[in-house]
DNA sequence: TTTCCAATGTCTGTATACAGTCCCTGACCA
DNA sequence: TGGTCAGGGACTGTATACAGACATTGGAAA
């Protein structure tokens, strides 16, 4: 519910953002449940704001392919399948596989290598720990931040954009499935197998050899594919999964 | 205004898709050029209805890439470079491609490739013509029905949507510089090139040539590429590109 | 009992009023 | 003459009222 009190230096978050925040939560919770339709007078009682913003966040929603828009009018809250889930990685995987290729052939400034450097060394650290259990949350925020690089090495704010998109799933994201593979006995296997495929990226766009680049870039995200496949076969891993309560349920 | 007088299939355009229409004309033409600040009550003026519609058509156009949300609140005309439209146009490719590979890797029905070879010979019929001049708002419309085929193949929503999204912008849809390419002396040398490869990635996805049919469709939108060039190189062509009224102009 | 029609309630699409904020301008002071 | 501060204008964000559309339900007739 109450999110931690926000350090954000942002000066007012807008009514929009809110409901934008508040209505994503709900989605992905699963308080309003796949095919159900969001009424936005219901809404208005149950986040305590007017109308219009909660219709803005409504329309931001279903760009983020969380609601589908109605032919009647309004909005209902998309269901999504096993194959919904893999497609949108695999799309996701696609265009890093560009971004990758794009920061190889055009060439990258020194100073991102030297930060690709220094990322993959902090990564090192965590994956090379011989410490049963990783730092989960650590290896996440720097894998992001990893993925986050190879996007800027492109250079191309529509690139950027579309994989932004691509990721706005909160089951796409390159992170999204990292807590169920550490449910896995290969665990820490997959990790280094993962942290050697940042490895040859990186060392692939520095010598500008990018359908190599694109290739790794691409492998890597089937990382997360083999993880969804592991969550579908295991209830309780598929309770790790973020927005899990958006499949659709067997028929009843 | 009109009342549903007309037996149009859609019963009553609603006020925010016209102004998404009218608003996306003025800025596509040009009326508003890039840099600009997109007022809201201006166009209330200037269009003739209320905020509310013309503020949700603004918050799609900003979907569609033709506006940015500015820092300060509002929106203003995205300014666009030469880069800009052939990033464009490698990420249309690069997910088309990945389209014709997975139609590959899950076959297809044959009702759609049948569907496939009529349009096929269709093509042949525009293509194969002696005539100096060929149809090309025919060859456009084919071009584009060939295309949407494909994405239909690969079986996958967020792919098509995705997609839809990356060709949204003016010039970079399938068919956008073909009317570039027409005044080019080797224009009919380039349409039979590209309807080779038309044949040949429905024939590899026909044999489940998952890999081949992606990279003959990547390659396949680089004839855009060219195509924009061509254009860049030679003003009277720009002329004939969508949306060329939004690059950003030399700095005076 | 079933079917059809009508009435009612709920919903979205649209218009508009109000308030807070940012920017620009102009005047005053050093 | 230059800089700073105050005032005003314009714009967006938000709330709310209104009207048309759709669905559902209840009743009446066959």
């Amino acid at each position: 519910m109450t999110r931690a009190a926000a350090p954000v230096i942002e000066k007012s978050p807008s009514q929009t953002l809110k409901a934008q925040l508040l209505l994503r939560d709900l989605i992905v919770q699963g308080a309003l449940k796949p095919g159900e339709r969001v009424s936005e007078l219901q809404m208005v009682d149950r986040l305590g704001m007017s109308r219009t913003p909660i219709r803005a966040a409504l329309v931001r929603l279903e760009q983020e392919d969380l609601l589908e828009a109605l032919p009647s009018g309004g909005f209902a809250v998309k269901a999504f399948s096993e194959r919904d889930f893999a497609e949108a990685i695999e799309i996701r995987g696609t265009l890093e596989g560009l971004a990758a290729r794009l920061a190889a052939e055009r060439g990258v400034r020194p100073a991102q290598l030297r930060e690709a450097r220094a990322l993959l060394a902090e990564l090192d650290t965590v994956v090379r720990r011989e410490t049963i259990e990783i730092d989960v949350s650590l290896y996440v925020e720097l894998n992001a931040r990893f993925h986050a690089l190879v996007i800027a090495m492109a250079g191309s704010t529509a690139l950027a954009r579309q994989i932004e998109r691509a990721s706005a799933l909160p089951f796409a994201s390159p992170s999204a499935l990292v807590p169920v593979q550490t449910r896995s006995p290969e665990s820490h296997h997959i990790l280094t197998i993962a942290q050697d495929q940042h490895r040859c990226v990186i060392a692939a766009i520095e010598r500008r050899e990018g359908s190599r680049a694109e290739a790794i870039m691409r492998e890597h995200a089937r990382i997360a594919h083999r993880n969804l496949e592991r969550a579908f076969a295991d209830q309780r891993d598929l309770a790790l999964v973020p927005g899990a309560a958006l499949i659709r349920r067997a028929e009843v």
